[in-house]
DNA sequence: AAGTCGGGGCC
DNA sequence: GGCCCAGACTT
């Protein structure tokens, strides 16, 4: 029997049970595609039941308000996803009819929607032949065929791409591509792959030389930037100052406390003796109160070094930039982990304490 | 072609 | 600590 078959034969027996497994709706098919970019299906799932739920048309998102939006993509990062999709809503909404393109070509035009999820959208919910590789599908054609090209570059891309279009069968293409991502997710996977059980094992090039573990090859080194960031969080007690990140840099949308980066890491009295930092603190009365370090926090390509300080204040002063909000008030906005994490943690816990009471006496 | 963009799970 | 996950965009 051949590839494709055995592969869509396994597929109908062993196929996930996923909430946009049984919908041909492009909309629906399109938020679990970007949801789940870089992403594993256990973390998305839950994302992408909100998602729906909040916005179950293209309408209801194209207005809703991107604050809305990006309190929903909260704590699943890469956050220009949500932001793309905001923006192709619109478009979609505006120069579409509503009605999302049918063939990967035209999709492919719109924001966030690159050359695999055009191929997604379009195979599952269309037919279309056109092949979705995604990281399972580098992974699988990599051991079937032995490549030892680098899969993420131009040369082993297109390599791969033209082993998987001979694979797509005419019928149900969208079928097949499906049964790649779970294929990949269940048998064929990164590390400890299931070999014993695959239907593809006897005619796998990798698995017939030993090669499995080392397959696929990929040339790129992540190099990885370490930032000191010292967060301030002003209260008179009730109220915190926040900010909106707009810059080009991570979290952009987020929210987040006034923020000093810093070139290297800084004891807090160092810190508090900047001249930058005396002249950019609002006046006084102000007190610290606690200092906080968690523990460093990991980006793929950035190691985040973070302080928390908390200050209390008689007044909240007004600075341009910043907005205070009720901080009983804070899960109406999203903020990056990292900050979350000390809201809901750490401060949640001082705000039981006397401490927090004496901040109102200031 | 290389760099940038999150967070979490697993080894 | 490193790798990978239903990748795309910018430079």
């Amino acid at each position: 029997m051949n590839t494709s078959t055995l592969l869509t034969l396994w597929y109908k027996k062993n196929m996930r049970d996923l909430p946009w497994r049984q919908v041909k709706n492009p909309y629906v098919i399109w938020v679990s595609e970007i949801i789940m970019q870089q992403t594993r299906i256990a973390q998305g799932l839950p994302y992408f039941n909100r998602f729906i739920d909040k916005f179950p048309t293209v309408e209801h998102l194209a207005n809703a308000s991107i604050d809305d939006v990006l309190l929903v993509w909260q704590g699943l990062g890469y956050y220009s996803r949500a932001r793309n999709m905001h923006q192709t809503a619109q478009t979609i909404v505006a120069d579409y009819k509503g009605m999302f393109p049918k063939t990967a070509k035209q999709l492919q035009k719109l924001k966030g929607i690159g050359e695999y999820t055009a191929a997604a959208i379009s195979s599952f919910c269309f037919n279309e032949k056109v092949p979705a590789i995604d990281g399972n599908v580098y992974r699988i054609i990599s051991r079937i065929y032995d490549v030892r090209e680098p899969v993420d570059k131009a040369k082993g891309k297109t390599l791969i791409y033209d082993l998987v279009s001979q694979l797509l069968p005419v019928q149900n293409c969208g079928d097949f591509n499906q049964a790649l991502m779970d294929f990949g997710a269940m048998v064929c996977t990164p590390r400890q792959a299931s070999c014993n059980i695959c239907p593809l094992a006897s005619q796998c090039q990798a698995k017939l030389k030993g090669t499995v573990e080392e397959r696929p090859i990929k040339s790129k080194i992540t190099k990885v930037r370490q930032r000191y960031f010292m967060y301030l969080l002003v209260t008179d007690g009730k109220n915190i100052l926040i900010q909106k990140r707009d810059n080009n840099d991570i979290w952009k949308g987020l929210y987040e406390l006034p923020l000093f980066e810093l070139e290297k890491s800084m004891e807090v009295d160092a810190f508090l003796n900047l001249p930058e930092v005396k002249a950019g603190l609002p006046p006084k009365p102000m007190v610290l109160l606690d200092d906080f370090e968690p523990a460093s926090h990991k980006l793929s390509h950035q190691t985040i070094h973070a302080k928390f300080l908390l200050f209390g204040s008689a007044s909240l002063p007004k600075i341009n930039g910043y907005k205070s909000i009720l901080i009983s008030n804070f899960d109406d906005y999203a903020f990056p982990k990292l900050i979350e994490r000390y809201l809901n943690g750490r401060i949640k816990k001082i705000m039981k304490t006397k401490i927090w009471g004496s901040i109102k006496s200031l």
